[in-house]
Parts: structure tokens; sequence; C-alpha cells
DNA sequence: TCTCAATCGTTCTAAATTTCACGATTAAGC
DNA sequence: GCTTAATCGTGAAATTTAGAACGATTGAGA
């Protein structure tokens, strides 16, 4: 097995994502450029990411949707169901608690944490909603790989913080803030604000 | 003036959120050491893209964080306000209609569309939910540069179709699925499954 | 005034990533 | 069976991106 690049890891992702719908759509074979089409990644591309967890297409032919698909997730999923603890339950923290792509996914949310007393207590979804401060023992007890900070920005560093202590290993981040983390924590920034000027300043030229 | 790669803007968006705060703070200075600390992101990596927006900085000093964040949103943004229109008024749709960071930022949601009859009319947030077959009209009279994509996937392609047909430029799409577009149309993906499970693989090395 | 330390800005180097070119393989059709 | 066209897989070239090194500049302090 080669080092496989963290770009090859995500667009992998998205070949396991578009593999699973064609599985239920019956489809039994697909090839890079089939893929190319779908995914809007060029052929060569899919086919070079591909060959990195193997040789596992056949020319004139091209892939198995099941074969593939289970090679892929073999490789960067390992049978591992990612559990995830989110906090803040505002509009987004309640959005991403009813998200319905989660059920089916390798993702279970395990927990939610919230300041607001009176959504302490309640079920969303199926996820329980905690106290702040009960978040270390909570993610221990639960097992908690991940986090999700929808908190607003002027409390995005302090939950930040227990996230660590906690022993989180990985923090998507919607508020839009800069967070400090160990450099042992991996922090995705997702700022809505910041995608649409990106796609705006990147659609005038 | 250089041209300006795409992740130099992308970076500069974070800057200027960044400097935005610090002026709120009264902090009239910032080196390029203080913003790499902030951001994360290198105290080199910093200076080059400033530096291709003009020589702004003083040895010794560092730089004005007003006059910095004119420089570079005067280069990006242009004094723009960006006009969004949000496909889906679901559980995530609702949470970005009511996003508060827009409000203060250089981007306006315009128009909402939505199938589910009982939702059409209504304003939320100060922003009217349309059928979506009122979709390019609107979007035509309230000039929307972008549009954003929160339906299910199984009608992602058909929305990001009207969206096109719309004449939108830029789409931001949270459905779990490719869409196809003209490559003049520029697509940001954001699933929150695919970041969950990344953010999970590279933690795992 | 002179030295010093901090910081910017730029050029060169290195690394990562993508694209290109092309050989290898395979099944279909004649 | 032979040819052909489609497709995979891969090594090399090209491009993009980040990093390192370093000179240039500036204000502070002796």
């Amino acid at each position: 097995m080669k080092n496989i690049s963290r770009r090859t890891v995500d667009r992998a992702l998205i070949y396991i994502r578009t593999l699973e719908h064609l599985i239920k759509e019956k489809r039994y074979l697909v090839s890079s450029k089939d893929l190319a089409l779908i995914t809007g990644i060029s052929d060569v591309q899919i086919r070079k990411d591909i060959s990195s967890f193997g040789k596992v297409g056949r020319p004139r032919i091209g892939y198995k949707t099941a074969e593939l698909n289970k090679t892929l997730k073999g490789f960067v999923l390992q049978e591992n169901v990612v559990h995830v603890a989110l906090f803040g339950v505002g509009h987004l923290g309640t959005a991403i608690l009813r998200y319905p792509a989660f059920n089916e996914d390798n993702i279970k949310l395990v927990a939610a944490f919230e300041k607001d007393k009176s959504k302490i207590g309640k079920k969303i979804n199926g996820v329980r909603v905690y106290p702040v401060e009960m978040a270390p023992k909570i993610i221990k007890r639960t097992h908690a790989d991940l986090g999700i900070i929808a908190v607003p920005a002027s409390h995005s560093q302090e939950v930040a913080d227990i996230m660590v202590l906690s022993g989180l290993r990985g923090i998507v981040n919607f508020a839009p803030a800069s967070i400090s983390v160990p450099k042992s924590v991996i922090v995705k920034d997702i700022d809505f604000t910041i995608e649409l000027l990106s796609l705006f300043c990147n659609s005038q030229r």
C-alpha cells in the first residue's frame, strides 16, 4: 500500500457516496469515465486514485460497483462507525441533529451539548442534550471521536478548549471564527459567509 | 496586480474576518506573526498573500488593521453585496435563513424557494418563501448571484438545473450528491457526512 | 548617531498535485 | 482466430502550492 494523500482520501469518499447511489440503482459496472461525468473529477484522476488502493478494475469493462465500493471502504473507513458529539443546539445544531444522511452512513451522533437550560434533557432525533459541563464525562463514556462546533463565534474558543480536554481528535467548526487547538487535533472550518464570498470572488473572473 | 490564486483569495477572506474582529476590539496594529497565531496559517504564507495585493505593511511595525482590511476588501470584494437565493426551507434551509452572520457581512439573502406549499408565502427572518417555479423570475428580479441547495439529494439535480436556467453563477451544494452544471457555473460541495468522515480518516494517521 | 532586533517583501527551492502520454489488457464483432 | 475499440494502470512532465532563505526597512534604545 502506497501512502495515500489526504486529497485522495477525500475524493475516495466522493467515489463511495457515488457508488452507493449506483448500487441502489442496481448498477453493476461503472467506468472511470462514467464516474468522471457524475462527479466532475477527471477520469485520469479517478483511475489514479483508485489504483492507489489496488488493481480492481478490468480494461474494457470498468469497475464492479459493489467490489470497488467495498475496496474503497475497506481502506478509508475500515468498518468504523464514527462517533460524533455536537456542541450547540440552536438552529444549525438542530438541523444537524435532524440531518437524515447520518442514519444510513458510518456516522453516529452520540450526544449534544448546550448552555441554554431550557433545551437540556430533551432528546432530538434520538440524541440527548446535556449541559456543556458534562461534556468530558459523556464524551469519554460514549467514545466520541469527533466534535461539531455550532455555537456563536463568541463562544467557539471555549467550546473548542472543552472538546480538546475531552479527548476529541477532530473538530468541524461552523462558527465564523478561527479556533486554536493543539496540532494533534484536526480542524475543518466551514464558514457559510466565507464559502459564499469565495464562490462569488471566483465566479467574477 | 499579479494574478491571484483561488487559495490566496480564500485565505484573504479569513484575514478579513480576523481583521474585522480585531478592529472591533480597537486593535490598530497586527503583525503577520500575530495573524499566524490566530488563524493557524503560517506567517510566511500570510505575508506572501498580502504582498500580492500591494505593499501595505511596515517593517518592525506590522500592518494597520483598518488599512489592511480595506485593501483586502477592495481587491476581493470590491464593495459588492452578494445576493443569494436559497433552495429548500427544511431544517437546514431554515437554519441558513436565520444565520446571524449574514446580516453584518456582504451577503444578502434575497429569496427562498420551497416545494412544500405550507411554507410558501411565509417570511423567515425577513426573507420571503416562493414556490420553486417562480425561481427564474424572482432570481432575475432580485439580481441574485449565487444559490444554495438545501433540498434532499433526490431533488438536488432538478434544483440545480433551475438555478442554472435562472442565471446563477455559483452554487453551494449541501445535498449529499454530485450535481452536473455547465462549467461556467462554479459549485462548492459541502457534504456533512464527507466532512466528518474525511476528518476521521485523517485523524487516524 | 549607531547598533540592534523585529518585521516586511521577494526570490529561489522544494514538495505536492494534477495532467499527459502511452503501454497493457480485455471483450466484442467480423 | 484476428482485429478493433474501449478501458485500465502507470511513469514522466507540467503545474500549482507551500516553504525556506535572505535582503531591506524601520523604529527603539544606548
